[in-house]
DNA sequence: GCCGTTTTCGGCCCGACTGTTTTCAGTCG
């Protein structure tokens, strides 16, 4: 069983938890935990490096211990540091710090004063009412226990982008109607546009005497009310969604809305440089002594710490800081920098619309060319295509061309890659139409090694252009398909062809990591609706959210490109 | 446990809310 990275790091997310248990030095705690999160967004493989020979300790945050450690699991899947705390303390513990109230100090006591180590022995324990008697606990906490585990197990979890916006967005216009209010940003993940958000992060900035914090708790989709006060609070919707809301004045907006927006590492570096200048960063401004310098915009925020603006979709301290001190920030792809889509599905196979219908969308949507790329025959549950359906749709597009003005249809298809790497279609087909999709849709279960190899294959076919959705993944559904991303960049590399991010907000297919990856390699991405109805193309925004999460500048993107300069873009695949 | 234009020790981001407390620890974000 090779060990991959998340492995190393669940390892390391692990002792962390262990040692906070034990009481340990909180900053070795955090160590751990820093190095769990570098690895698990490390574009590279542990394990490859460790093979080219290079120095794991060059790593933010890995020093001569924790790369011991590292290579330690990587050569015998073991952790002696594990093992030893595991003589102390039971493996099971460290799911007792999943219950929402229950921190390291109570999870301690739990087990040194009554021996609870396991979810069941507390679910008895609670029962007992054997909790409220041990120092530092009482009733309330008791029966805050008792609830978080009746729902533990069935929690929320963590949501789309997609469906948080459909919550977040009508609260968010509920509390702009309330008086005294200025202005109302959902923050956090969301602003950052991440895949998923755990929860909602809404900044309201209105004066001291708004009754902003009465109403929001009053919103008639809250199920419970976790917390409330002057300038916080908190909510559960019965979506189970949390939301937190915070209100700020305005003077302090720009540094609030920092803050609320995260990422909480990206804020601990930047409260860092500013700690380097003198400075206090708090949500309620820079502070020099107890002089306030800043905090109204965000940009002054940068300002004080002599960085420019640096975007939400960027905030994840993963090199972003750097880039902004050294004037290399990129100019992140905006929706509006798309010229055309390049993967939609209409009635002939499983869209809803028709050809006419979806080519009139994009035109409204002011883009100048669409790629038309239904599935092919091996799908069988989506009513694939077939050579003669597939000729037959050609025709049609070339008759629809000749009617339609300000837009125009490129002749594609979205081609199984058969198990063993070969095309759903034959090469004669392919070889007329203006681009060829692959995609993979069966067989998710190979092992790393044979599907790499069938995804290899077909990107070596000489009409293959773009790889669909390249990891699989459907966002809290469905694994990604276990491959070798790295190798799949650089066959396109090598090939001179794209991969495709896919903006349907249960793929975002690309993952950020691997756009940046691509980008450093030179292979241009492709942000791509798959829609299978004209509302889709509103997922185009979640797509470029995710381009812009993974650095993406309008030249990275292919299908920013005008028809002219696409269309020789393509033909140098085919 | 990491790190260094404050460099091998002594720091490590900062504040709100809750509950169990009479001044604060624990948890959370």
């Amino acid at each position: 069983m090779p060990i991959h990275n998340a492995d190393i790091a669940a390892i390391f997310e692990e002792i962390a938890d262990l040692l906070e248990i034990e009481g340990a030095n909180v900053f070795r705690v955090r160590a751990y935990r820093n190095a769990a999160r570098t690895l698990q967004e490390l574009g590279r493989d542990v394990r490859t490096t460790l093979q080219k020979g290079e120095d794991l300790t060059a790593l933010p945050g890995i020093g001569d211990d924790l790369a011991g450690k590292m290579r330690e699991i990587a050569e015998t899947g073991r952790c002696a540091a594990l093992d030893k705390l595991h003589k102390k303390l039971p493996p099971a513990i460290t799911e007792l710090l999943k219950i929402p109230g229950l921190g390291p100090k109570r999870v301690k006591a739990l087990y040194h004063e009554l021996d609870i180590h396991t979810v069941e022995q507390l679910q008895r324990a609670v029962r007992d009412h054997r909790i409220r008697s041990l120092a530092g606990f009482g009733e309330k906490t008791e029966s805050r226990i008792a609830e978080a585990l009746a729902t533990h197990g069935g929690g929320a979890g963590r949501f789309k982008l997609v469906t948080a916006a459909q919550y977040a967005e009508p609260l968010a216009a509920w509390l702009r109607a309330v008086p005294g209010v200025d202005d109302v940003v959902v923050a956090g993940s969301y602003r950052r546009a991440r895949e998923t958000v755990g929860d909602i992060d809404i900044l309201v900035t209105a004066a001291a005497d708004s009754p902003v914090m009465q109403r929001f708790t009053a919103y008639d989709e809250v199920a419970e009310v976790l917390s409330h006060g002057p300038t916080r609070s908190s909510v559960v919707l019965g979506c189970r969604l949390q939301v937190d809301l915070r209100v700020v004045e305005p003077e302090s907006h720009g540094a609030a809305l920092h803050y609320f927006t995260g990422s909480r590492a990206h804020n601990i570096a930047i409260r860092r440089l500013g700690q380097e200048r003198g400075l206090k960063i708090n949500e309620y401004g820079v502070f020099e002594g107890n002089k306030r310098i800043a905090g109204e915009t965000e940009q002054s925020v940068f300002r004080a710490v002599g960085l420019p603006f640096i975007p939400p979709e960027l905030r994840e301290d993963r090199g972003e800081i750097e880039a902004a001190r050294a004037g290399r920030l990129p100019e992140l792809v905006e929706l509006g920098d798309l010229r055309g889509d390049l993967h939609v599905h209409t009635r002939a196979t499983d869209g809803h619309d028709s050809l006419r219908e979806m080519a009139e969308a994009a035109r409204q949507r002011g883009f100048e060319y669409l790629a038309i790329t239904e599935h092919s025959r091996r799908l069988t549950v989506a009513h694939g295509l077939d050579p003669v359906r597939l000729l037959q749709q050609i025709d049609e597009i070339d008759r629809l061309n000749g009617e339609l003005r300000g837009i125009t249809l490129l002749k594609g298809i979205e081609v199984d890659i058969l198990e063993d790497g070969r095309l759903d279609l034959p090469d004669e087909l392919l070889g007329r139409l203006d681009l060829v999709i692959g995609a993979v849709h069966s067989r998710f279960d190979l092992s790393r090694a044979r599907q790499t190899e069938r995804i290899l294959k077909a990107m070596d076919h000489p009409h293959f252009t773009l790889l669909a959705h390249p990891s699989g993944r459907l966002i809290e559904r469905r694994e990604p398909y276990d491959v070798d991303m790295l190798r799949i960049i650089g066959k396109a590399k090598e090939r001179g062809c794209y991969l495709e991010l896919n903006a349907h907000p249960e793929r975002l297919d690309l993952l950020d990591t691997y756009c940046q990856a691509a980008k450093a390699e030179g292979v241009l991405v492709s942000v791509n609706s798959d829609a299978h109805s004209v509302l889709d193309f509103d997922h185009l925004r979640f797509g470029v959210g995710q381009a812009r999460r993974g650095w993406l500048e309008k030249g990275d993107v292919l299908n920013t490109r005008p028809l002219a300069a696409l269309r020789p873009l393509l033909k140098r695949t085919m």
